[in-house]
RNA sequence: GGCCCCAUCGUCUAGUGGCCUAGGACGUCAGAUUCUCAUUCUGAAGAUCGAGGGUUCAAAUCCCUCUGGGGUCACCA
């Protein structure tokens, strides 16, 4: 059997980071089976599309390579279909119009029932408690629970890896596929991600989308590594995969029964965990992606700050952060009297030195220190406006001479 | 409320009847390293495995009940 698996966002705003997770899922495991991965708009929602949402679904799955078949199908471009399908229910007695609309006929004795690959449980609903619902809206529109039917068929899906939410309507789901005498799917609900207040994850409660994560200075793989083992666990104490190794061992079975929350805190620690494990150069290149402005800076000195800045950032974002003084952008420090009479005897002694390295420089800042004893905060403080940052011998250096005094000589 | 799902440290989790006086990770706290911060290293606190009943020589692991949490009840997906 030839895996297929898909995912169908619906084009009504940009998919937060719980949709791609069900995104990522489907596609590890389809390509775990060397089966294929497919996108389809579920455009049938005239009064909620959003004319953009396509593009950053797009732009979401492109950016973080869970890489889907080329063709993308629409579920606006295949009307026709629906209704062909919409009329031989029709034919076979199992639908009505109520309204404009037209209705599915459900089975009002026995029950709907189906093995779930998440647990690999028993999940029966009694067929008294289902109602018939709309196939077809008064707008000639399929409903979602239709056209996905027909589509997963059409398209050969063998695996529904989809949201928990979705577990209530799956009997609709099963009950069309009986009707048409169709094969049914496997289906494997994924537990919902829940937010700090052990809401689901909803845009309402703040969920961000993968894009803003990379707005954000989160790195792809990072995100995907948390994202994956939120709710997918293969055994073992390993925490740092890569995604051909996810590829490699991942199984339905070892995805959870239970709903995990999202801890934006341990994304970081993973996010700090992929930066420090980047090469300087990669690290420099991810860096001038994500800050164009960079190439203003001397490629030397970029290539000398990354070192510096590599155990220090979470996040891309906070490169900046940690580099103000070289933009100029850093805050103008408060000195009290006693710290501008330190900044004159600083500036006195910088200037004379001759071989500007950083260990030279060192001996400067620690007679300072040593003479009004005080400590390396307040060199920060004067220097940055900050009591805290990248080491200052070595900021220095690659500062340079001139520009060091001339920031002495404005605060002095 | 009906129906459905779930239940191990604050959080992510390991665990599928004896190796569990419950392991790892994040976070927290303490210490070491250090020119600040961060990294790194070491250590500590932190879960009577939601509760109560069973089954068994033996239960976090099996069964029942309860409680709690979540999902869903649209001509949205």
């Amino acid at each position: 059997m030839n895996i297929r698996t898909r995912i169908p966002p619906s084009p009504t705003g940009i998919p937060h980071i719980g949709n791609t997770r069900t995104a990522l899922f489907n596609y590890l495991f389809a390509k775990h089976n060397d089966g294929e991965f497919i996108l389809r708009i579920e455009d049938t929602d005239r009064v909620r599309f959003v004319p953009d949402a396509e593009k950053a679904i797009l732009e979401i799955l492109n950016w973080l390579e869970i890489t889907h078949g080329k063709n993308i199908q629409r579920q606006s471009e295949r009307i026709e279909i629906y209704k062909k399908y919409a009329k031989e229910l029709k034919e076979k007695n199992l639908s009505y119009e109520d309204n404009g609309a037209i209705r599915f006929k459900m089975p009002k004795t026995g029950s709907t029932k189906w093995i779930d690959a998440i647990g690999n449980k028993n999940i029966t609903f009694e067929n008294k408690t289902q109602e018939d619902f709309v196939i077809i809206k008064s707008d000639g529109f399929p409903t979602y629970n239709f056209a996905n039917v027909i589509d997963d068929h059409l398209m050969e899906i063998t695996h529904v890896l989809r949201g928990e939410e979705f577990i209530s309507s799956t009997p609709k789901h099963i009950q069309l596929y009986k009707a048409f005498g169709w094969n049914i799917p496997v289906f494997a609900h994924l537990p919902v991600i829940l937010g700090p207040d052990k809401q689901k994850l909803s845009k309402r409660h703040g969920a961000k989308s993968a894009l803003d994560y990379r707005d954000d200075g989160y790195l792809k793989d990072a995100l995907i590594n948390y994202m994956a083992l939120l709710g997918w666990n293969p055994g073992g104490d390993q925490e740092i995969y890569s995604v051909s190794e996810m590829i490699k061992i991942f199984d339905l079975k070892d995805i959870n029964s239970t709903s995990p929350i999202f801890d934006p805190v341990k994304l970081d620690w993973m996010n700090q965990q992929y930066i420090q494990s980047k090469s300087n150069n990669q690290l420099k290149k991810l860096l001038v992606d994500f800050y164009p402005d960079l190439s203003k800076l001397p490629n030397e000195t970029t290539e000398k700050l990354i070192p510096l800045v590599k155990s220090r950032i979470k996040t891309l974002k906070e490169f900046k952060e940690q580099t103000e003084i070289f933009f100029g952008t850093n805050e103008k420090s408060n000195l009290s009297p006693t710290e501008k009479r330190i900044t004159i005897t600083l500036f006195s002694k910088l200037e004379k030195v001759n071989d500007w390295n950083n260990n030279k420089i060192f001996e400067i800042l620690k007679e300072v220190m040593n003479q009004n004893k005080i400590r390396m905060n307040i060199l920060y403080k004067i220097f940055t406006g900050k009591e805290r940052g990248l080491p200052l011998p070595e900021t220095l250096e690659i500062l340079g001479k001139e520009k060091a005094l001339s920031i002495l000589n404005q605060i002095k």
